[in-house]
RNA sequence: GGGCGGUUAGCUCAGUGGUUAGAGCGCCUCGUUCACACCGAGGAGGUCAAAGGUUCAAAUCCUUUACUGCCCA
């Protein structure tokens, strides 16, 4: 094996190998407890971030786990069509040739995406490969595919047929620049910097007299129908039933009284545009008020905006503010800054305006039966579970507000809308086939709908129709409900309520059981990562760099579910520092196990003689335990932090270090089966967050070992290690935590002093009660402290041993149980005896304050009357050990000074 | 305006009622003996944002405040 571990000299032969075998394929098997993870389908607009590396580290991790545990373990991957997104980035490739794509025509624009989406979509499934995704390539599943298209377009005409899908004019938020309609959802609001207008406008009948509004777009008032103002405001109110005189138009308009109206902004007066804010529309529709359009799709006036007409909606705002001016009815315009919605695919200011949209009728949360009511209920009763668990009030939130779903995109790419218009008796076909006659008067001049649906609409059916609905496939009736969805938070709205609400409506059971999300990734000075801001880093380059394992490894260890994560060279770096750490590790067993013929029996030891070996088992059980329930509860931060810990400290650290001594000398019995049963257990515990280094580690070790425990031929399909009973070891644990404490005081000390390396101390241990214990570690006290000749002797108290030195009082450091040792290192002429005096005193002094703390705690009433039985105990084997303590620490005083 | 987070070592973060609060990186001292310098040994460094409360016991639960981020309107 190579002295430092080579990323790329393994991932991509392990990987391949591991497709050959069919490993991520799972069929079927009522014997097994299925486990199913859909993938977040990524947009075929680009390239994998480190978002999907994130995400893929983690459900990787998830799907090896339950592979490794025994279920029918199915990752499904897919790829997004991203209707507007993909559009957008095609639209802008042609631009760069000079071209739009109404120039091309919609069939030859729809080849120039096929382009794209093949080019990019076999980009992002070797990307997924490279991060080692176990997922099941023999189901990946595209968007525009002819099964989710199916099942697309049978849930619209399903829902058609209920009445939960409806065409209808209302207000919606239009994307000049993409000309099309967007969601709620699709709208980035950014604050930025305008100007609030005063404006008067002249009230009817009442020459002199004016209301003045308030408003950061005068352009629109060019289409206002009514002012209103909030029936209570003394301002106002005796106002309301009048009419005022719109300026510039010319037209009369009623002041109506509404209580949405906020009396505190502006005027307390509020011009009313229904054809061109949300907000208006609502006011307008309360007071029958007319509706306008001034604004055209084209972001251009209309012809209803008289003089206006044809110029930009922005120009047309610096023209009706500076006529205004002239009129004498501006007030003032003072500078604001306020929220402005831009498309969040092109950035563009978005138009509210009125257009004939399709719509998902998603009633209201409290009715049992909408759409929104059982998605609500299914999380409110805990049919699905949201961790971590603040996000659960964030989604019910969601619901609570909600409002129909604008589900029409006036795109080219994407899901056709399965509506056909008769030419002749304008019946509206509406049919999951395409049909050649009218369904009303068979007439065969049919034109359908223009329009696609929005792409989350398609997203919204991906836990069942990646399986095969509407067909009642047997992977349906098997996979579904798909066991946990993974995903960032960001998308908590867009994606995963939609599969909640549309998972009920066409299968009448939750798409999932968990959603488990993810934080966002920053750059290392806490930055959003953004291709503008140009701090983004590319995954497959950070492989190259560091290796996928390292990679996965840093994305996701020590961190919590839902919060946002840092991402700096530091912790790439620990993290192949870590798996060089586990690649050198195992060269040493692997190297050690060469030639050895005692080894029977590794696989399943059980209460080994040796105390290092028992220690090292009860460690090791007790981080299998502890992964394990991490694990359950979805901190795979946490569980990768405590393999960090066994690995590194237990086993590198002591554990190795100790059992070299053995293999040395020869004296005792061998720690190799102990070596490679420690660490063949440990690769397994660490393989679903590190698959690759632990695959090739695994195999080269297990060609070394008798074929013992039925092992599969990899490590992925072998058992995830369970702590096996009896053979946790506490007084072994104890024994050792005092050794290791008088290894750690020695070096301690000899790093004060200076003492240099090579030469070695004279050291008493002075046993007390542990006289066995120690007695039978002496060599790894000697070998690891450097001391020699090493004098244990039994018993506490006055040493024969008046030389002058140092004298060390041991304590157990994370056991309250087990007595304190002495251990003198005679070192006349070197040591300073006042400031060694001076050192014990101090110690004695927090000795001493720590025995009144724990005093007082065990002496209180209430506490020995209140606190768990176990923790009294503690509590009170604490302060037997602190008195032992102090003792020793005042004998010891009380000698130097004689 | 409403909601949700965050505030713990120089930096990045774990730690959701029970020792004298931990890790990585960085820093200081020492070290190239046969797993690893992508390393080893040792060390310094924290009134857990502030105040009040609940509790035998609070970084952890509650209230208020400050600063900060995000989501929604």
């Amino acid at each position: 094996m190579p002295r430092a571990y080579d990323a790329s000299a393994v991932e991509q032969r392990i990987y391949q190998t591991w497709l050959s075998k069919g490993y991520f394929t799972p069929s079927p098997d009522p014997k097994k407890q299925p486990f199913v993870i859909i993938m977040p389908p990524p947009n075929v607009t680009g390239e994998l971030h480190l978002g999907h590396a994130l995400t893929a580290s983690l459900e990787d991790a998830l799907i090896r786990w339950h592979r490794m545990l025994g279920d029918a373990a199915l990752w499904l991957p897919g790829k997004d069509h991203a209707g507007i997104a993909t559009q957008w980035v095609v639209e802008r490739l042609l631009a760069s040739e000079g071209l739009t794509r109404q120039e091309l025509g919609r069939e030859k624009f729809l080849e120039r995406v096929w382009d794209w989406v093949h080019k990019y979509g076999d980009t992002i499934d070797r990307q997924h490969q490279r991060l080692g995704a176990s997922c099941d390539w023999s189901r990946l599943r595209f968007t525009l595919d002819p099964g989710p298209s199916r099942a697309v377009r049978t849930t619209f005409v399903n829902l058609y047929q209920k009445g939960l899908i409806y065409r209808h004019e209302r207000i919606i938020n239009w994307c000049p620049r993409c000309s099309t309609a967007l969601s709620d959802l699709e709208v980035d609001y950014q604050e930025q910097d305008g100007k609030l207008y005063h404006i008067r406008y002249p009230l009817e009948g009442e020459p002199g007299a004016h209301i003045t509004v308030a408003t950061t777009r005068p352009e629109t008032m060019l289409g206002d129908t009514g002012v209103a103002v909030h029936p209570d405001d003394p301002r106002h109110k005796h106002l309301v039933g009048q009419r005022a005189v719109l300026p510039i138009v010319g037209r009369s308009i009623p002041i109506v009284g509404d209580t949405a109206i906020e009396q505190e902004f502006g005027t307390g007066a509020l011009k009313v545009t229904p054809g061109h804010d949300p907000v208006d529309f609502d006011i307008g529709q309360r007071h029958q008020l007319e509706i306008v359009n001034i604004i055209g799709f084209d972001g251009n006036m209309t012809e209803a905006a008289g003089k206006y007409a044809g110029v930009e909606r922005f120009a047309a705002r610096e023209a009706v503010a500076a006529e205004l001016e002239s009129l004498g009815l501006l007030e003032k315009a003072d500078s604001y800054r306020h929220s402005v919605g831009h498309c969040q695919r092109c950035g563009t200011v978005v138009e509210p305006l009125i257009s004939l949209q399709w719509f998902v009728k998603v009633g209201r949360h409290d009715q049992p039966d909408s759409i929104a009511g059982r998605a609500h209920a299914a999380v409110a009763e805990g049919r699905i579970t949201i961790v971590p668990d603040r996000f659960t009030r964030v989604y019910l939130n969601w619901l609570e507000n909600i409002r129909d779903w604008c589900i029409s995109r006036q795109l080219w790419w994407g899901h056709r809308i399965p509506v056909w218009y008769c030419d002749d008796c304008g019946h509206l076909t509406v049919a999951a086939d395409d049909p050649s006659r009218c369904a009303a008067c068979r007439s065969a001049k049919l034109t359908q709908d223009p329009d696609v649906l929005d792409t989350w609409f398609s997203s919204a059916l991906w836990p069942h129709s990646t399986l095969g609905w509407p067909e009642a496939t047997e992977d349906v009736g098997y996979f579904y409900p798909t066991a946990v969805l993974e995903t960032g938070y960001d998308i908590l709205f867009f994606w995963v309520a939609r599969m909640i609400m549309m998972g009920l409506e066409n299968t009448g059971e939750v798409p999932f059981r968990t959603v488990f999300l993810h934080g966002l990734i920053r750059d290392a000075a806490g930055a959003k990562m953004s291709k503008t801001r140009g701090n983004t880093m590319d995954p497959l380059a950070l492989i190259d760099q560091y290796g996928t394992d390292a990679l996965r490894f840093a994305l996701t260890t020590g961190t919590a579910p839902g919060n946002d994560l840092r991402l700096g060279e530091g912790k790439l770096e620990s993290a192949r520092n870590f798996a060089n750490k586990v690649w050198n590790a195992s060269r040493f067993v692997i190297a050690s196990l060469e030639g050895a013929n005692n080894l029977g029996g590794w696989h399943a030891l059980a209460a080994p003689q040796h105390r290092e070996d028992r220690w090292i088992l009860s460690r090791l059980d007790g981080a299998v335990a502890a992964v394990n329930r991490s694990l359950e509860s979805f901190e795979l931060g946490e569980a990768q932090q405590r393999l960090y810990d066994f690995i590194w400290s237990d086993f590198c650290d002591w554990y190795i270090e100790m059992a070299k001594l053995r293999l040395r000398s020869g004296v005792g019995p061998s720690p190799l089966p102990v070596l490679a049963h420690v660490l063949e257990r440990t690769l397994r515990l660490l393989h679903p967050f590190m698959p690759f280094i632990t695959e090739e580690v695994w195999q080269n070790l297990m060609t070394r070992l008798p074929t013992e425990g039925g092992l599969p031929e990899s490590i992925m399909v072998a058992p995830y290690p369970q702590a096996q009973a009896g053979r946790q070891a506490p007084q072994a644990e104890g024994e050792m935590e005092l050794v290791m404490e008088v290894v750690r005081a020695v070096r301690n000390t000899r790093a004060e002093l200076h003492i240099p390396p090579p030469q070695f101390l004279e050291a008493v241990v002075e046993t007390n009660g542990v006289h066995e214990a120690i007695q039978q570690e002496a060599d790894v006290i000697r070998s690891l402290s450097r001391v020699d000749p090493l004098h244990i002797r039994a018993g506490g108290g006055g040493s024969p041993d008046r030389r002058r030195g140092i004298t060390l009082v041991v304590k157990p450091l994370r056991q309250a149980q087990g007595r304190p040792l002495v251990v003198r290192l005679p070192l006349e002429g070197v040591v300073d005896l006042a400031a060694e005096e001076k050192r014990l005193r101090q110690e004695l002094e927090g000795c001493r304050k720590n025995l009144a703390r724990v005093e007082a705690l065990v002496g209180k009433a209430d506490f020995r009357a209140k606190a768990k039985p176990e923790v009294v105990e503690r509590e009170e084997e604490r302060l037997r050990s602190l008195g032992e303590q102090q003792g020793r620490l005042e004998e010891i005083l009380a000698q130097l000074a004689g």
